[in-house]
RNA sequence: GGGCGCGUAGCUCAGUGGUAGAGCACACCCUUCACACGGGUGGGGUCGUAGGUUCAAACCCUACCGCGCCCACCA
């Protein structure tokens, strides 16, 4: 037994007691005949570093985790980091940057190798800040989601998805970023209001009758203007339907269509029509016959004006950024007089959510995966109750955002992450099409061909040129050649020297290679003895900012690709705020730093505090008085120890209580079968907050103010026995929550195993009433007593 | 436009049909031999507003006020 130092210096013994714990691989003892128990960790980014939400979300896995293992389950918490395609690139391209390095001109291969160089030097810091959390997870297990087997099952997906209809290509609008230059999905979109203008312009109808004025939030998309739209039913506009303006800029004749979307009491109620760049403009230009191809563009990938395919954008407009064009348009029609009135105007923006800059509908070709069908039984295994969602008022939200997904857009124009697995070739058969102004347009078809390996590919390509009945271009009999880039072929193709294949250039969204965390980090599609016994997992803790991005799509492949849900409950919890209620960031300066909030005070009494102000459904205030008041309770836990240890109470050598005799003993039974009963209710619940209730209140207010005061200078070998067992149980309890204090105090005795895998309690001990009835009453007299004393004013000095 | 959540002591939050709770803060007392990161005592709330249901409402219902979040193509 070593003697307890007498002040309680969490930092010198965290990292002590960490590095015994992951070193014996006492986080996941050998237990094969066990019965298992899941948790799979949201992977933080590789770039990232530990916050605040972190800290938070990983402590509630924690806690649940610490419980399993003690109630001898053999519990399983992957870890592991996130590849973050955008934020990673972002990084090492700044890296690079600083070194004069331009990706452009590097290359992909090589700027891989830096990105590979820089995770294996500074990426991951992230998961060596988990351990001062305290986290209990397998780091033998531990994953990426880059890793060459985890990239197979993601290309494994893709292809699968793709066989079964689920994955397509096509050519619409997409959420285009110009400044990371990549499309994006919906939900990477943040609309915000920004004040704006509202343009009413004046389109003079092409036979020079007159004009109809058309209104527009966006006059720069107005070089790409296909047509004008009246509502069918406007008597205003009934005669003109059918008839064509004559564009103020271009000069292009453009029809006067009927589309419902034209609302007649909006502006004039009539809305000019860019089809190629606008969602809404979009539908309506299909709706009157327009091809996605034939869509006139008139933005570069940069957003930069470039000639429109009907080359009658002027001159001086091309190269000009969107700003500027608008601009420069506004003046044009002003001194046309085409422009008729500007309001001020607050109008919904897109943003994306990573670059801060305006988002572009463009029109390209991208993969998107059939979400909705995805969906469906996502959606059911919540309603059905297979999923449990706590807590329960986000199942609305589940529902309502599955019921209404759209096709999920997965192609990203990256380098860094999974490379789509698919391979263009020629499609060896010409497709002219013809446009709205009678031009015919040769196109050359490109043939996809998905695959999980290039030699799968190739052969795909010569099955399909048999199966037209053409002669194999020459070479293909042997392998047929693959170069770098579309360019590269189109060339060789044009030179007569040969057909050859080119692969995708594009990424997949990180998330959809997150989607498959619970099961590809168990060796899928392998099955693997992990994968059978660890899924589906037991539970899922969530920030229920990432419900959609990460959770749904879980639960969408998940089902699609196991047949089951990945996890039996979905906890979800809020954010944390600083103490005024602020959403903490970066720019306002209001982070709260785990780190050092784990330097003051202990990462015990960080955990606690993040559990004890976790109620289901609020976000959470964060203030520092709370951590240094559980600071303060690890205090008086340490200083119990410490009486206790004075007093020759020693290590209890029994699970189940002791049977005492005293009333005063068989009442703090009482009360640990009761707290007990409490935290297992709180478990059962996830009410984190009872849990630390239950477990504070027991410490402090019950084991600490009374018991033991009431024992004091009594301690016979009944009492020593019971106090010993006891205290026990209050570390066993409290070491989910508090693992470290715990964990000392556990071995300030000698101990056959240490606490993390010691046994939950199992008292085998009933509550006894009429112990529990006197001293409910004795309780209640001596506080009765001091009451008077105080009020009487009677010294403390003085005998009773 | 739709959906969700919140409004309880100075602050942060539990409670959710039957005499209002915790922590912190505050006031007073205590350098008593585990602990001043402590011990003891105490003050403080017409539970957002207005109706309704009920023997009984902070808790259920309705409306309203205030705050926050999410989703949605109003040019």
């Amino acid at each position: 037994m070593s003697e307890l130092p007498k002040t309680f210096d969490p930092a010198a013994i965290e990292e002590r007691w960490y590095e015994h714990w992951e070193s014996r691989g006492l986080f996941r003892p050998d237990r094969a005949d066990a019965k298992p128990w899941t948790i799979v960790m949201p992977p933080p980014n590789v770039t990232g570093s530990l916050h605040i939400g972190h800290a938070l979300d990983n402590t509630l896995q924690d806690v649940l985790t610490r419980r399993e293992r003690m109630l001898g389950k053999d519990a399983l918490w992957v870890v592991g980091t996130d590849h973050a395609g955008i934020a990673t690139q972002m990084v090492v391209e700044r890296n690079l940057d600083s070194q004069s390095v331009k990706r452009a001109e590097i290359g992909r291969e090589a700027f891989l190798d830096h990105v590979w160089e820089w995770k294996a030097q500074s990426g991951g810091a992230i998961t060596r800040q988990l351990r001062r959390l305290g986290a209990s997870c397998d780091w033998a297990h531990e994953r990426f989601t880059m890793d060459e087997r985890y990239q197979r099952a993601v290309t494994h997906v893709f292809v699968e998805l793709y066989k079964r209809g689920l994955v397509y290509r096509d050519k619409r609008l997409v959420n285009w970023d110009p400044k990371f230059q990549t499309a994006i999905s919906d939900l990477e979109v943040e609309t915000k209001d920004v004040q704006g203008k509202f343009w009413t312009l004046s389109y003079p109808l092409a036979d020079n009758t007159g004009a109809i004025q058309v209104a527009t939030t966006r006059p720069e998309t107005m070089l790409a203007d296909m047509a004008v739209a009246v509502h069918p039913d406007d008597e205003r506009y009934r005669a003109l339907i059918g008839k064509q303006i004559k564009h103020p800029i271009t000069g292009r004749l453009v029809p006067i269509i009927a589309d419902e979307h034209a609302d007649p009491e909006l502006g004039s109620g009539a809305v000019k029509i860019t089809p190629g760049h606008d969602f809404n403009d979009f539908e309506v230009g299909k709706r009157a016959g327009f091809k996605p191809a034939d869509m006139l563009n008139m933005f570069d990938a940069q957003a930069h004006v470039v000639q429109t395919q009907d080359g009658l954008i002027p001159e001086d407009l091309l190269g000009l950024s969107r700003e500027n064009a608008r601009k420069a348009i506004v003046a044009k029609l002003e001194e046309e007089g085409a422009l008729v009135r500007v309001e001020d105007r607050v109008i919904p923006t897109p943003f994306g959510d990573r670059s801060g800059v305006v988002i572009e509908p463009w029109l390209t070709d991208q993969w998107y995966v059939d979400a909705a069908r995805l969906a469906l039984p996502a959606l059911q295994a919540v309603k059905k109750g297979d999923i449990r969602v706590v807590p329960e008022t986000w199942k609305k939200t589940w529902y309502n955002w599955l019921e209404n997904i759209q096709p999920w857009c997965v192609s990203r124009q990256l380098w860094w992450g999974h490379r789509i697995p698919a391979w263009y070739g020629a499609e060896f058969e010409r497709r002219d099409t013809v446009d709205g102004n009678g031009v015919t347009h040769a196109q050359i078809g490109i043939k996809a061909f998905v695959a999980e390996t290039e030699e799968e590919a190739q052969q795909q390509a010569l099955a399909y040129v048999r199966k037209l009945e053409l002669p194999a271009p020459p070479g293909w009999e042997e392998a047929t050649p693959v170069v770098e880039s579309e360019a590269e072929a189109t060339e060789l193709w044009m030179k007569g020297e040969g057909y050859p294949l080119w692969r995708d250039q594009d990424v997949l969204d990180t998330w959809f290679s997150s989607a498959l965390w619970p099961f590809a980090t168990l060796g899928w599609p392998e099955e693997t003895e992990d994968l059978k016994r660890h899924y589906p997992n037991d539970v899922l803790i969530s920030g229920f900012d990432i419900l959609f991005f990460w959770d749904a799509r879980m639960a969408m492949q998940g089902i699609e690709f196991m047949g089951e849900v990945p996890w039996r409950t979905l906890y979800l919890h809020g954010l944390v705020r600083d103490a005024q209620g602020a959403k903490m960031s970066k720019s306002k300066g209001n982070t709260v730093d785990p780190l050092g909030l784990i330097d003051r005070y202990g990462a015990d009494a960080l955990r606690f505090t993040l559990a004890a102000m976790e109620s289901q459904g609020r976000d959470i205030k964060l203030d520092e008085k709370r951590v240094e008041g559980y600071r303060n309770f690890a205090t008086k836990l340490w200083n119990a120890a410490r009486f206790l240890q004075m007093n020759g109470v020693g290590p209890s050598d029994s699970i189940a209580a002791p049977k005492a005799e005293l009333p005063v003993n068989r009442w703090i039974i009482g009360e640990v079968v009761e707290t007990l009963a409490k935290l297992n209710a709180a478990f059962d619940e996830l009410r984190y907050d009872e849990m630390a209730d239950a477990i504070y209140h027991f410490v402090w207010g019950t084991f600490c103010d009374w018991y033991v005061e009431l024992v004091k200078g009594a301690f016979d070998e009944e009492t020593k026995r019971v106090a010993a067992w006891a205290f026990d149980q209050i570390l066993v309890m409290l070491h989910p929550l508090m693992p470290f204090i715990t964990e000392e105090l556990w071995s300030a005795n000698e101990r056959p195993y240490e606490l993390i895998v010691a046994k939950w309690p199992e008292p085998e001990a009933q509550v006894d009433p009429h112990a529990k009835a006197e001293l409910d009453w004795l309780v209640r007299l001596v506080s009765e007593v001091r009451s008077a004393r105080t009020e009487l004013n009677v010294p403390p000095s003085a005998k009773l």
